[in-house]
DNA sequence: TGCTTATATTTGATTATACGCATATAGGGG
DNA sequence: CCCCTATATGCGTATAATCAAATATAAGCA
């Protein structure tokens, strides 16, 4: 059951914050990292199984992987965007990380770097 | 994050076939063991798991322990009829659980002991 | 009381998941 | 070519989840 692995994927906090910041548009990694607050490799390793489950798709540019919502799997499964919209009210963690991404945006792009001294 | 465990209760095959049954209506242990074709401890401890998860209520009648879906929990998710909506049209094991739960229910109710020969 | 059925729980083995640390890979720029 | 940054992955470990088999509990019935 195909359904069950997007249950899977979705019951931990970490992937849970990251489709929620997602869901606002795409991100590189090192954005992710910087808005959740957690280790390089504890948010590849994530990412990598929102990937697998067809939660998210990965596009490559120049040395950036930017992580965006897989379109196809979020219209073919309706209950995603329910989660969210009901959770989003209740969850001052995601509410927080949406203005944490804010901020992030708001501010230079950490992920392009500064030209040099 | 109680959503968190609302998905990782959701994201088992066995207990999402569970919540599938008793959104049609409440169901006993022994009924639900003939219609998934489980062990008794598997059951309960599935069954357990929902119940703390409050996804369902336990009610004891006589020497039966009646299952059913806590409504409460499932008007404050809307996420959740969304999901097996969505999931009854595409899951051919939870259409399939449903025959054999009609099929259970049209014939005798096993859960109630036969009368002596 | 003793037997039987329904359900829960314990136990032990197996497997899955999560995390940090270290390392590998890949691309950009000097 | 070397170094730096971004990302992925291997490894070890800690914790959680699953299952079957056995045992415990509780209620009904003879």
């Amino acid at each position: 059951m195909e359904t069950i692995e997007l249950l899977k994927a979705l019951g931990d906090p970490t992937r849970l914050r990251m489709i929620n910041l997602l869901l606002k548009g795409r991100l590189c990694v090192c954005e992710i990292e910087s808005i959740l607050q957690i280790t390089q490799s504890n948010a590849s390793r994530h990412l990598t199984r929102l990937r697998t489950t067809n939660l998210i798709v990965a596009e490559k540019q120049a040395q950036w992987v930017y992580y965006a919502i897989n379109q196809q799997t979020l219209s073919q499964n309706p209950f995603i965007a329910v989660l969210f919209e009901q959770e989003l009210k209740q969850n001052k963690t995601l509410a927080g990380d949406l203005i944490r991404l804010k901020n992030s945006k708001e501010s230079a792009d950490r992920c392009v770097p500064l030209p040099s001294l």
